[in-house]
RNA sequence: GCGCGAUUAGCUCAGUGGUAGAGCGUCACAUUGACAUUGUGAAGGUCGGAGGUCCGAUCCCUCCAUCGCGCACCA
C-alpha cells in the first residue's frame, strides 16, 4: 500500500469500477446473483437538482444522507434502486438565461424569437446537467444512471400530459378567471407558495372618497381605490348600519366612482375605520367579498404596474400614482389621518418584484372540489367514494400510510393544507411544459390533449428599406435590408426543427427572399400565390405613410378609400381564398405562409372570427414572428378544424408532483412502476414540503390512488460557520467539488452528516471537513499497518479449527468481537431510524479511539512475537477492520472500498453482506 | 395573532431521568512512529432563567427571556 492515500486517484477509480460494475442497477445485481430475485424492494427517487447551474452543499448532504440510505439497504440485500435526473426548474432557469442574455447581448426574450430563446435554455439547461451530472458521480453516489431522468423529457412530457388530462377529466383543473399573483418584473403569474413576505414600513392612510361620501376608508395603497366597488362594513356595526344597501355616485380624485355599501362578516369593526373599500380586481380578499356580493370588477393597474385609468392616471406608474393620489385628496383636505405601519409586502420568490394582484384568466387546480377516487389502495379510502384533494392530501399523513421524519413537520404540513387555497398551475413562460390545451381559432373551445394532424406558419418577411423609412410599401418589389435578412434568418431557424413541406409565398421580391432563405433552412419547396400579396395602395405606393395620410387620409381601411386601390376588405377576400384553396391541397402538410402584414391581418380576422374593429386592434406581426395554427379534427362545438395552443407553460411543480411516478415511465404499465412504486423513502430539505413533498402527494393520491412513498425524512439547511444561508452573492459558499478535491468526497460526505441531526440546520467549516480528512488518513495507516504485518503463514491450527470456524486463546478477541457486534446492532438500530449522524460518530469513535489507539496499540505486541502469536493478532485485526470498513461503507464509500479490495482482491464491498 | 425550532466547553454542535460528550481551538508532555502527523494528559460547563413532578432533571411539565423559522393577517 502506498505511504500516502491519494484522494483523487483513488476517489474517480473506484466510482468508475462502480458504474462499470452495473451495481447500481439493481436488475444487474439480481443478473450477478448479489440480491436475491424476489427480494424486496428498496426505492428512492433523487430530488432532482434544478438545471439552473451547479450543486451547493445543500444538494451535497441531500446526496451523503440518501447514499447512505441507498448503500445500506443495497448491503441489507434489497432489491435496491436509486433514480437520478434533473428538474428543468421553468421560471428559475429561464430567468437565470434571460439575465445573461440581457447583460451580454442587451436583448430580451421577445427579441429571439420563443423557438431560438428556448434553444439558448436548452443549452444552457444541456450544460448545466453535464456538470451537475459530473459532481454528483464526484459525490459517490450510487444512482443508477440507466434510469436518469429530466421533468421536461419526452417520457415526462407523457406523463404530464396524461396527468393534465385525467385530473381535466375529472374536474379538478378548471380555467378561471381570478385574481392571482403577477409578478411585474417576470410577467407571470406565480402561485401562493412562491411569495416571500418582506416586512417593510409604509402609510397608512384614512380618507373620504369625496366630500359628499359619509364613510371613512383606510389603505396603505391609495393607487387601487379608483378600482373600489363598494364599501365593506361589519353587519352589526351601528356606525354604518344605515348606510348599508345604499349606492353612492362619488368622484374620486377625478375618477368616477360607483360605490355601494355592503356588510359583509369578513370586515373587522376595530380595524381601521371598520369600513372596507372593496378593490375587488386587485386583492385576493376582496375579491372574494365581491363574489360573495355580485360586485362588479375594474381593473386599474396592469401588467407593467401602470395605471389603466383615464385621465391624468393613465399610464403612471402605481407608486407614482400613490403619490399622486395622496396630493389630491390632501389638496381637497380629504385625508384624515396617516399612519406609518409595518406590513408584510409580497414579493416574487425568484425576481424580488413586489406582487401585483391582478384579475386574470388562469388555469387552476381546485384542492376543494369533491371528486370521485377510482380504484383507490389509499388506507381507508374506498374507491369510488367522494373526496377533496384537500382531504386526501391529509388524510394520507393522518392515516400513518405517509410518515414524516422528523415527525413535528407533520403538523406543519396539516397547518399548510388548511390554509391551502386552489392552485394556480399555468405561467407566462416559454421554458417548460406547454399547457396541452387547444383552442379552436373560431369559438374558443377548449380542447385537452389534441391531435395535431398538420401544422400551419403564418410568418411576415423580413424588414426592407421601405419598412424602415415608414413607407407604404404594397405590390413593389422590393428587396430585404440586411436587418430582414437576419430576421428571415431567425424565423428560418425557428422552421428549421418543424417538419417543413411546403412554402406558400407571396410573389412579392420581400416575401419571395424570405420564402427562399426559410426555404434552404427547411428543404421545403416554394409555390407562390398571387392572392397573398399585400395590400394595393395605388396612387400612394411607395410615399412616406405619414405624408400620403396627410393628402389623402386614412388608407388602411377596411373599404377602400383611393381609386385604383384596395381595402382590407378586399385583401381579406382573396387572401381567404387562397388559404382555403391550399388548405384543401396541402390539408396533410405542415405549411408555412409567406406573407405581408396586412395580409397576415385579415387571415387572422378569418381564423379567430374577429370583427373589422377587432382585427384592426389586433398588434402587428413583427418580422421574426411565427404564427402557428394547428389543423385537427373538427370543433365538436363549431366544427372548425383550425386551433392554437395555450400560449402559457405549466409551474415547473406541476411535472415535480408527478417525479415519484413519472420516472418509471406513468402512464405506461411498466414492470419498474410495479416494483418500486409506492417509493420507500422520500428524502429531501424541508425548505420545499411544500414546494414539492405536499404536490407529490396531492398528484399521486389523485392520480395513483396510491402514496407517492411511505417515509418522508426531512433533511435541515446547510449553513455557513456564521449560521447565515449559502449564497453566490455572500460569497460564503463552500463549493462541494471544490472540498471533495482537496479532502476527499469521504471526508465531505462524513462532515455533512455528523452533527447533523434531521430537520435541523447544520453549520459547516472548511476546519471540520479537514478535520474527517484526517480520519481517512487515519484508517488509511491503520489499514496499511495491518497489511504490512500480514504474516507469511496464515493458517494455523489453533486459529483455524475444523469447522471452520476460529477460536481464539484469548479472551480479550472475545470481547473484541462482542463488543464490535454490539456496535453493529447500535448502528444497524440508528440506521433504521434516520440517525445517521449518531451511526456516523460511534463509528469514527471506535475506529479511532477503540480499535487504532487500544486495540491495534495492544496486538503490536502480538505482531513482534512468535508466529502463532503473530498470526492471531494479525487475524483479529483484520477481521476488525474489514467488519469496520463494512460498516463504514455507506458513509466513506471510496475509502473502505479501496481498502476492502486490498484485503479481499476481486470482491467489491458494495455488494457484500452488512 | 397561531405554530415550530434553538439556547450545553472559547467556537460549531451531539447527547441522556442517575458522576456531562465530540470536532476545531488552547496549554503541557511524548513521538519520525502505521499516521503531510499522531499519542497521552490538562484547562475550560450551576447544560438560557424561574418554578414544578421525581429519591434524583440538562433531559419530563409550566411560565418567561433571547435568537431563528414557518403560516396567517396586512382595510
Amino acid at each position: 500500500m502506498e505511504s500516502r492515500y491519494d484522494v483523487n486517484e483513488v476517489e474517480s477509480r473506484i466510482y468508475e469500477m462502480w458504474e462499470k460494475s452495473g451495481y447500481f442497477n439493481p436488475d444487474t445485481c439480481v443478473e450477478k446473483g448479489v440480491t436475491k430475485v424476489g427480494a424486496e424492494p428498496f426505492s428512492n427517487i433523487l430530488p432532482p437538482p434544478n438545471v439552473t447551474g451547479e450543486l451547493h452543499m445543500g444538494h451535497a448532504a441531500m446526496l451523503v444522507i440518501e447514499d447512505i440510505m441507498v448503500r445500506y439497504n443495497r448491503m441489507q440485500g434489497k432489491k435496491t434502486l436509486w433514480v437520478p435526473g434533473t428538474d428543468h426548474a421553468a421560471i428559475a432557469t429561464q430567468s437565470k438565461v434571460e439575465k445573461e442574455i440581457s447583460k451580454k447581448e442587451d436583448k430580451n426574450r421577445h427579441d429571439l424569437g420563443r423557438e431560438e430563446f428556448l434553444r439558448r435554455v436548452n443549452e444552457y439547461a444541456q450544460k448545466s446537467h453535464d456538470f451537475i451530472v459530473k459532481q454528483i458521480k464526484r459525490m459517490g453516489a450510487s444512482l443508477d444512471w440507466s434510469r436518469e431522468a429530466y421533468t421536461l423529457d419526452a417520457t415526462r412530457e407523457k406523463a404530464v400530459h396524461a396527468a393534465f388530462q385525467k385530473l381535466y377529466d375529472m374536474g379538478l383543473i378548471y380555467r378561471g378567471n381570478r385574481v392571482v399573483n403577477w409578478d411585474p418584473k417576470g410577467q407571470t403569474v406565480i402561485s401562493d407558495d412562491e411569495i416571500i413576505y418582506e416586512e417593510r414600513k409604509a402609510k397608512f392612510y384614512t380618507f373620504r372618497y369625496s366630500k359628499d361620501f359619509p364613510i371613512a376608508i383606510s389603505t396603505t395603497r391609495p393607487e387601487t381605490k379608483v378600482g373600489d366597488t363598494a364599501v365593506a362594513v361589519h353587519p352589526d356595526d351601528p356606525r354604518y348600519k344605515k348606510f348599508v344597501g345604499k349606492e353612492f355616485d362619488v368622484d374620486f380624485v377625478g375618477v368616477p366612482l360607483h360605490i355601494k355599501v355592503i356588510a359583509d362578516e369578513a370586515v373587522e369593526k376595530d380595524f381601521g375605520t371598520g369600513a372596507l373599500g372593496v378593490t375587488p380586481a386587485h386583492s385576493a380578499i376582496d375579491w372574494e367579498v365581491a363574489q360573495r356580493h355580485k360586485l362588479p370588477l375594474v381593473q386599474v393597474i396592469d401588467e407593467r404596474a401602470k395605471m389603466m385609468v383615464d385621465g391624468p392616471l393613465k399610464g403612471m406608474k402605481a407608486i407614482e400614482a400613490r403619490e399622486w393620489i395622496v396630493s389630491e385628496l390632501a389638496k381637497q383636505g380629504l385625508i384624515e389621518k396617516e399612519e406609518e405601519v409595518t406590513q408584510n409586502v409580497s414579493t416574487a420568490e425568484r425576481t424580488g418584484a413586489i406582487i401585483e394582484p391582478l384579475p386574470k384568466l388562469q388555469w387552476f387546480i381546485g384542492v376543494n372540489k369533491k371528486f370521485k377516487v377510482e380504484s383507490s389502495k389509499l388506507k381507508g379510502v374506498k374507491s369510488g367514494s367522494e373526496k377533496t384533494l384537500k382531504e386526501l392530501m391529509k388524510h394520507a399523513v393522518e392515516s400513518g400510510e405517509i410518515k414524516i421524519a422528523p415527525d413535528r413537520f407533520e403538523k406543519v404540513y396539516f397547518h399548510w393544507i388548511d390554509n391551502l387555497r386552489d392552485w394556480c398551475i399555468s405561467r407566462q413562460l416559454w421554458f417548460g411544459h406547454r399547457i396541452p390545451v387547444w383552442y379552436c381559432m373560431s369559438c374558443l373551445e377548449p380542447h385537452v390533449n389534441l391531435e395535431v394532424k398538420s401544422k400551419w406558419f403564418l410568418v411576415r418577411h423580413g424588414e426592407t428599406d421601405w419598412n424602415k423609412e415608414k413607407r407604404s410599401q404594397g405590390s413593389s418589389d422590393i428587396s430585404l435590408n440586411a436587418t430582414g435578412k437576419e430576421q428571415a434568418e431567425i424565423i428560418a431557424r425557428q422552421l428549421k426543427s418543424e417538419k417543413v413541406d411546403l412554402i406558400v409565398s407571396s410573389p412579392l421580391l420581400r416575401a419571395k427572399e424570405t420564402a427562399e432563405i426559410i426555404g434552404e433552412a427547411t428543404g421545403a419547396e416554394i409555390i407562390f400565390d398571387d392572392r397573398l400579396r399585400e395590400k394595393n395602395h395605388g396612387v400612394t405606393e411607395g410615399m412616406l405613410i405619414e405624408e400620403a395620410n396627410k393628402k389623402y387620409g386614412n388608407s388602411y381601411t377596411y373599404e377602400a378609400t383611393i381609386s385604383g386601390s384596395e381595402g382590407y376588405a378586399d385583401v381579406e377576400l382573396r387572401a381567404w381564398e387562397a388559404f382555403l384553396h391550399h388548405k384543401k391541397d396541402h390539408h396533410h402538410k405542415n405549411v408555412v405562409i409567406v406573407s405581408h402584414g396586412g395580409t397576415i391581418r385579415t387571415l387572422k380576422k378569418r381564423l379567430r372570427n374577429l370583427s373589422i374593429e377587432e382585427m384592426f386592434a389586433l398588434p402587428g406581426t413583427k418580422n421574426t414572428e411565427v404564427l402557428e395554427i394547428d389543423s385537427a379534427e373538427k370543433c365538436k362545438k363549431c366544427g372548425s378544424d383550425f386551433y392554437e395552443q395555450d400560449s402559457d407553460t405549466l409551474d415547473t411543480w406541476f411535472s415535480s408532483g408527478l417525479w415519484p411516478f413519472s420516472v418509471f415511465n406513468w402512464p405506461q404499465e411498466t414492470a419498474d412502476l410495479k416494483t418500486y412504486f409506492p417509493n420507500s423513502v422520500m428524502e429531501t430539505g424541508y425548505d420545499i414540503l411544500f414546494f414539492w413533498v405536499a404536490r407529490m402527494i396531492l398528484m399521486s393520491t389523485a392520480l395513483m390512488g396510491q402514496v407517492p412513498f411511505r417515509q418522508v425524512y426531512l433533511h435541515g439547511l446547510v449553513r455557513d460557520a456564521k449560521g447565515r444561508k449559502m449564497s453566490k452573492s455572500l460569497g460564503n459558499g463552500i463549493d462541494p467539488l471544490e472540498m471533495a478535491n482537496k479532502y476527499g468526497a469521504d471526508a465531505t460526505r462524513l462532515s455533512l452528516i455528523i452533527g447533523a441531526s434531521a430537520g435541523n440546520d447544520l453549520k459547516l467549516s472548511e476546519d471540520r471537513i479537514r478535520g474527517y480528512r484526517n480520519f481517512s488518513t487515519k484508517i488509511w495507516n491503520i489499514a496499511r499497518f495491518i497489511q504490512m504485518n500480514k504474516p507469511t503463514i496464515l493458517d494455523l491450527p489453533s486459529v483455524k479449527q475444523s469447522d471452520g470456524t476460529k477460536k481464539h486463546r484469548k479472551t480479550d478477541y472475545v470481547q473484541y468481537l462482542d463488543e464490535l457486534e454490539k456496535l453493529k446492532l447500535e448502528i444497524t438500530k440508528h440506521l433504521d431510524n434516520f440517525e445517521f449522524h449518531l451511526a456516523g460518530e460511534k463509528l469514527y469513535h471506535y475506529i479511532w479511539h477503540t480499535l487504532a489507539d487500544v486495540i491495534l496499540e495492544k496486538e503490536k505486541l502480538g505482531l513482534r512475537s512468535d508466529d502463532a502469536a503473530k498470526a492471531e493478532s494479525y487475524d483479529i485485526l483484520e477481521t476488525l477492520l474489514l467488519k469496520s470498513l463494512k460498516m463504514l461503507h455507506p458513509f466513506m464509500p471510496f475509502v473502505t472500498e479501496e481498502i476492502y479490495g486490498i484485503f479481499r482482491p476481486g470482491k467489491m464491498l458494495m455488494v457484500e453482506k452488512w
